[in-house]
RNA sequence: CGGAGUGUAGCGCAGCCUGGUAGCGCGUCUGCUUUGGGAGCAGAAUGUCGGGGGUUCGAAUCCCUCCACUCCGACCA
């Protein structure tokens, strides 16, 4: 590509509204531009970063005996209604009507569409297995979009949706799509893990998101010292080390804690540890048959959090999990909810392992502005059921056995996932068996966010001058630049030569053949987009039979002899 | 959804408090000079000051209203 062809919409300064160093890369080097509040525009050279993204993964899932479709972006309401997410999902689902007042929505993924396909196409098991991916634009409507095309409402994924006859050829697929999502994550050249993530409401044996490790991410991602295991934080099981309790040895006194509401105040104030404390958190039990929802209570210790998704897994816990309001508290427990602890509750209460193995602790007395010290469980008030309610915290002991487990943060790249039948059996997706007998299929969906590998790809490679490409998803290959072409016929003539050859040998070469084009800009420029490798051609090392490269990552240029200038470059570049 | 903030040239911003008819830097265009890491000089173009309404002789500036965008929060016990 010659940049004079070329839109190289490149800024100097950043724009004030990108928030991570992503986003603004991607507005600085001209990738994006955006249209509305999560709506881009990709640019060419965005868009090449995309297509080879789109290439890698076309390849790779190609390679696992998946076919390509492509479902509309619009969809008709009726098919959500029949597989009960109309009412389920929510205002991210955006809903439109026609011009004869029928309801569609803007599809924010695929399983409808798929599973009323397939459930009309697939018949028998033998046309089993089947697993169908199409690459596509999707909408949510998120709260809050936000970081560029990271959290974008509209934006590109590539879904896969995987038919079974049984829960073994489930898992078989599952395995593969799992190896397939590390051959393409490889191949495009993140620093990336799998890790277990919460199967959700559907179940299933297995669920496995695919994380970049990047500071922006915005989940935890927790990982043993010494073993593979790496789970997403809300999936992660706490363990406690097999300590038993120590015995009571304070005698349960009440104190009063004038204005200390948070158990960092209590704690500074009654001069504990916060590890000494418990917080008891209200939520909201599953309804009855009638009348209002129950009030439970969880505790934690007070340097601990609860983790929601493990408490709403528990039952009589209402899902979502929902905090109860501050009024119904202080009526139904007479106090606020700086002052709650377990201690004479008339609720049931939940107790997380670690809070259990407390002795003369520290809780709220449910009366304002006073605690308890040297509360201990069976002596003072019953043990409570105990659960794993809160989220692991670094230096846990691995759920495996293996090792003490570190916290980092992850962007949430893939998710593989084991459906089940939920949806073949709302929409009616049956084949026949070798008896002859109707049964539902059994699914999986597998899932990558293409546009946001893009910005996560950046998060990962990047330095003050700007992006650096890992080159399989490099918009361009190399830059070939020319020092004052429009006054040396020898350089104009070796770039024109060069581009011609380097071409030919199948690499992406932009080739700064603007006229008058100074040198800095276009260094500045080719840094700031992130070209892997670059040649820069002037009469000096023409004169010296030399041509300057240098890679995107090395501290200084290097002069290469022009016969050998071919060979580097295919080595280098892998060719 | 709650809270905070911002909308002035393509981008980054000043001007607003204290009303007097719009500016700076970068970019863009023209010419000349320059050219080994975001050039210099000279000249030029570009604004419904987010929209609407009001107050006033006069509004970017004060008031009302609508819109857009951004950030923070949605574990607090």
């Amino acid at each position: 590509m010659r940049s004079s062809r070329f839109l190289i919409a490149t800024l100097k300064e950043t724009p004030s509204d990108a928030e991570v160093i992503s986003h603004q890369l991607m507005l600085r080097a001209g990738m994006i531009r955006k249209l509305a509040s999560g709506l881009y525009t990709w640019m060419p050279l965005g868009l090449r970063v995309l297509r080879k993204v789109e290439r890698i993964i076309r390849e790779e899932m190609d390679k696992s005996g998946a076919q390509e479709v492509l479902m509309p972006v619009v969809q008709p309401a009726e098919l959500w209604e029949e597989s009960g997410r109309w009412q389920e999902y929510g205002p991210e689902l955006l809903r439109i009507n026609d011009r004869h007042q029928r309801a569609f929505c803007l599809g924010p993924t695929h399983e409808e569409v798929i599973t009323d396909l397939v459930g009309g196409e697939i018949n028998s098991y033998k046309q089993l297995p089947a697993n169908f991916y199409q690459i596509q634009t999707k909408f949510r409507d998120e709260i809050r979009p936000r970081f560029g095309v990271m959290r974008a409402r509209e934006f590109t994924m590539k879904d896969a949706y995987s038919f079974h006859l049984t829960q073994e050829s489930l898992q078989e697929t599952y395995g593969v799509m799992h190896a397939t999502y590390c051959s393409i994550f490889d191949r495009i050249g993140l620093n990336y893990r799998p890790v277990l993530a919460d199967t959700g409401a559907i179940g299933g044996a297995f669920s496995h998101e695919f994380h970049v490790l990047a500071n922006s991410g915005e989940d935890d991602i927790v990982f043993s010292d010494q073993s593979d295991y790496a789970a997403n934080i809300e999936k992660a099981e706490a363990l406690t080390p097999t300590l038993d309790r120590p015995h009571p040895s304070e005698a349960m006194t009440e104190v009063a804690t004038p204005g200390q509401e948070t158990i960092l105040q209590v704690a500074e104030y009654l001069k504990v540890p916060a590890e000494q404390t418990v917080k008891t958190l209200i939520v909201l039990g599953e309804p009855p048959e009638d009348g209002p929802q129950p009030l439970v209570a969880m505790v934690v210790r007070g340097d601990h959090e609860l983790n929601d998704v493990k408490a709403e897994k528990l039952p009589g816990i209402a899902a979502p999990l929902t905090f109860a309001p501050e009024e119904r508290i202080r009526a139904e427990l007479g106090a606020g909810v700086g002052s709650l602890g377990p201690v004479g509750l008339d609720i049931p209460v939940l107790v997380d392992r670690a809070a259990a193995k407390l002795a003369d602790f520290v809780c709220g007395a449910n009366k304002d502005g006073y605690h308890l010290t040297g509360v201990n469980w069976e002596r003072d008030l019953p043990e409570g059921d105990i659960h794993d309610l809160r989220n692991v915290v670094a230096g846990d002991p691995s759920p495996d056995g293996q090792g003490q487990l570190e916290i980092k943060r992850g962007i949430e790249v893939g998710h593989i996932f084991q459906l089940g039948t939920k949806y073949s059996e709302a929409m009616n997706a049956r084949v026949l068996d070798e008896n002859g007998k109707e049964q539902p299929m059994i699914m999986g969906c597998y899932g990558i966010g293409v546009s946001r590998v893009v910005a996560a790809a950046i998060e990962q490679n990047h330095d003050d001058q700007g992006i650096i490409w890992p080159l399989n998803i490099a918009p361009f290959q190399l830059a070939l630049v020319p020092i004052n072409a429009h006054k040396s016929p020898a350089v104009a003539e070796k770039c024109e030569q060069l581009y011609r050859e380097l071409t030919d040998l199948g690499i992406d070469v932009l080739y700064m053949d603007e006229e008058k084009a100074r040198l800095g800009v276009m260094l500045a420029n080719t840094d700031l987009m992130g070209i892997p490798h670059r040649l820069v051609v002037g009469d000096r090392g023409l004169d010296k039979g030399t041509i300057e490269y240098k890679g995107r990552r090395d501290e200084s240029a290097q002069d290469l002899p022009l016969d050998e200038l071919t060979g580097f470059l295919q080595e280098r570049l892998a060719l």
